[in-house]
This record gives structure tokens, C-alpha cells and sequence, in this order.
DNA sequence: TAGATGCTTCGGCTACGGTCGAACTATGCG
DNA sequence: CGCATAGTTCGACCGTAGCCGAAGCATCTA
């Protein structure tokens, strides 16, 4: 739904991250009550799913599918919005996270650089990891049979909210973000989506993945 | 926006026909002078466009951008809508307009034939059209020159809302469909986005178009 | 010119939905 | 066992947004 307080609970769990109700609450700026009722509706509309612990309760969006909605509809507002470019809005063009993968100028450069080392394939149904990928992807620290065991899909493609560009989703796109993480070449932005690199990150991001112009 | 007058509108908009104010006030079901207000609406949010003729006003969806994000939306909508499964609504699985070009089952089938017969080729920033691809679309008896002069974009990818895959949009997937429909393969259905294809337009489809499941 | 037809603006009505205060249930903690 | 905190349900208030009737422009036809 287009409400504002429910856009904005939308919003803030795009994250990835699993927010309680009154985390959300605050997020949209209603009380605890109203932000119930709302949580119970995107509930039974199936966009946000939740997870009981203790006494609290987690919500997290129910699919990717559903982010990457989100994102598509973002693309279309953003021509609306007034443009107000505050400081953070930069940080969140270079990179943020879209669910639990990387977005942005480094999603897509990630993506195209994937794409022109041969190491993803772009299929009909989506792309797909190459042999010469495989071995890519063990080499950069990731453990693929894990991933292959699960039943989410390995490789998903995700529409770009500001770049209008493809870049990497999927459990795979989830393991390149949390594993730079742990390389420590970048850190999530506690309260909002922005991914923060590092400058020693973000050169060696920059020589791992090169970017697509050096390849067209 | 999520009113139910405008979504009707949006929806009926998606067949890629204009329709001037009064038949989209009929379609979604209330007064000429409510129409207009929400078409203004929708025009100065930047999702419709308008063109004067006489005293008619023709409305259309201002870009395939806003098409494809409305497909996704639907997308998430599906699982919440009650199945009402109509006779109409197979033939739409089948075949529908999805404001310009092919979509549903025979939409994906077209473009991963495309696909394995190395017509088309995935980059990061969207499908392109391949040296054989050109000789292909030319035999097929689609002007290319024509195409590449103007500006709009040749090969787009677009989310099939029934199908999840992508099928082929742009200016050459809006080729395809007249072609195909000058070639009286198939017709468009009046009054809804369903394409109906000829007991001969289907055989001939299928051979011209080798569903993806060969070559895999 | 007069008479249609397409569309828009204005005014007022109505109703649906968001909001919060207060009271209620459930879980955890000392 | 009480007390605090997380979350929900209920009821009432209120605003906004959708809706239509009537009147006003604009454009084509005769």
C-alpha cells in the first residue's frame, strides 16, 4: 500500500535487517497501536513476514520479490520526490544494501564486472554461475556448497533503483556483501540502508571488480 | 497510486492503447468528472501521458518503465487477489499486450528462443541485439534502420507478471507484435490485454520460435 | 449561429481509514 | 509473586480523498 506510514516501514526493512514493531513504530513516526495495525495489515497482504522471539516480534520482508517491487516503485517516485540530495543521499547512490545484497554504483559495477570476466552468465530465467565462476567464488572466500544445499536461488537479478541497471541478488549477492563485510572493506550504516566503504576497501573492491568500462 | 479507480485505469492503460478520458472513466467505473481528476493526478505524478486530438484527449502510460513496474506490482498483488479463474483468464497466461509487446508464456518462449539461438544477448545493461540477430529481425521482415533511428531503446527486458521471467520489450519487441500480427499469426482481443493466436499463427510461432525447453 | 459532444472546475456530501488514549493480554525479570 | 515492557484490541475522533450534480469552457458539426 502507498500509506506513508507504511512506506516508510517498508523502507526502513529494504535494510534487510529484521526490526521489531516499535523499532518500525518510530520509523514511520506513529505510535505503537497504529504501527500493530499496520503490520497486521502488510502481514495478511503477504509483504512483510514476522518471527516471534521471546517477547518481541521480527518483522523482515516477506520475499525478495517483494524488495525488489519496492525498488521498481522507488524508480517511478523518484522522478516525484522533491530532490532533497541531503549528504547521506550520495552515500546511498554509491552503495546500500537492497534486502541483504549490494546496490547501487558498486552493485551494478559488481555485477558488469562479474559479467565481462565470464565468471556470471545471463540466462533467460535469470543469470547463472559459470564453471570459471565457481572457482571465483571459492577463491574469494565463499563456501558454494552451502549455498547450492539451501533452496534459495543461487543467482537473481535485481532492477536498480538509481542506476535503472541490473546487479547481483540471490543467496549468492548475500554472501559477496556479508564476505567483503568480514573482509572488512565495508560497513552497513546502523539506521539506514548506506553501505560505507572503507578507502582501503574500496580500492581493493575496485581491483577485484573492475569496472564495465574497461571491458566495453 | 493504490486507488482502485486508477489502478483500473493504469490497468486498462496497459494494453498500450490510447483511450481517451470518457472510456477510461467507463472502464474504471465512475463519472467523467471524477476521471479527470484522477487523471490529472496520474499525469502531473508523471505515470501518463497526454495527446490533444480535436476534442478527444488520448491517454497512454508515459513510459514502458512505469508498464514494467505496474507488472511487478501486480506481481505481488496475485498471491493476495481471489483466483477468480475466468475462461479469459488462460488465454491471458497464454498470450497478453503488456503495453506494447508480447508477454505471458508465449512472451518468455520468444525471447528465450531469441536467447538460445544467439539472436539476443544479455549485457549488464539489458539485452542486445546480436549480428545474427540483425540478419534474423531483417529476414523477419522488421525494419531495422527504421527502429535504430529513433531514440527509444531498441531491446528492453521486462518482468513477465505471470511467468516471472523476463520477455522482451523496447522498440523491437513492439515490432515483433505488429509484425506478427500483420503476419495474422495472432489478433488483439478487444476489450482486454489478451492476444489470441490463430490455430496457424501458433504452429508457425512455435517453429519460428523453439520453445527454450530444446535447447537447454 | 445554434446545438452537440468531450472535458474540466466548483461546491458540497459522505465515508473510509489513519490516528491516538485507554484498557487488556503475554512474556520476561527480579 | 509483583513489576516492567512488548504488543494488541477497542472505541472514538477527525481529516482527507473520492464521488457526484451542476455549471462552465472548448471543440467539432450543421
Amino acid at each position: 500500500m502507498g500509506d506513508p506510514a507504511r512506506a516508510n516501514m517498508l523502507t526502513a526493512l529494504m535494510s534487510g535487517k529484521a526490526l521489531t514493531a516499535t523499532e518500525l513504530a518510530a520509523e514511520a513516526g506513529v505510535t505503537a497501536q497504529t504501527a500493530s495495525g499496520h503490520l497486521a495489515k502488510l502481514l495478511d497482504g503477504g509483504l512483510v513476514q514476522v518471527r516471534k522471539q521471546g517477547r518481541h516480534k521480527y518483522f523482515t520482508l516477506a520475499h525478495a520479490d517483494v524488495a525488489a517491487a519496492l525498488e521498481g516503485l522507488m524508480g517511478l517516485a523518484a522522478g516525484q520526490l522533491r530532490t532533497r540530495t541531503g549528504p547521506k543521499d550520495a552515500a546511498l547512490r554509491e552503495a546500500r544494501v537492497c534486502y541483504n545484497h549490494l546496490a547501487g554504483q558498486r552493485g551494478v559495477q559488481l555485477y558488469g564486472s562479474l559479467l565481462a570476466h565470464g565468471f556470471l552468465k545471463e540466462a533467460a530465467d535469470g543469470p547463472v554461475l559459470t564453471a570459471a565462476g565457481r572457482v571465483f567464488a571459492n577463491d574469494f572466500g565463499i563456501d558454494l556448497d552451502a549455498l547450492s544445499a539451501a533452496r534459495a536461488p543461487l543467482c537473481r537479478s535485481c532492477l536498480d533503483w538509481s542506476e535503472r541497471r541490473t546487479h547481483l541478488a540471490g543467496s549468492l549477492g548475500r554472501a559477496m556483501l556479508t564476505r567483503m563485510e568480514d573482509l572488512g572493506w565495508l560497513r552497513r550504516d546502523e539506521g539506514s540502508r548506506a553501505v560505507l566503504f572503507s578507502p582501503l576497501g574500496r580500492r581493493a573492491f575496485d581491483a577485484a571488480f573492475t569496472g564495465p568500462s574497461s571491458s566495453n
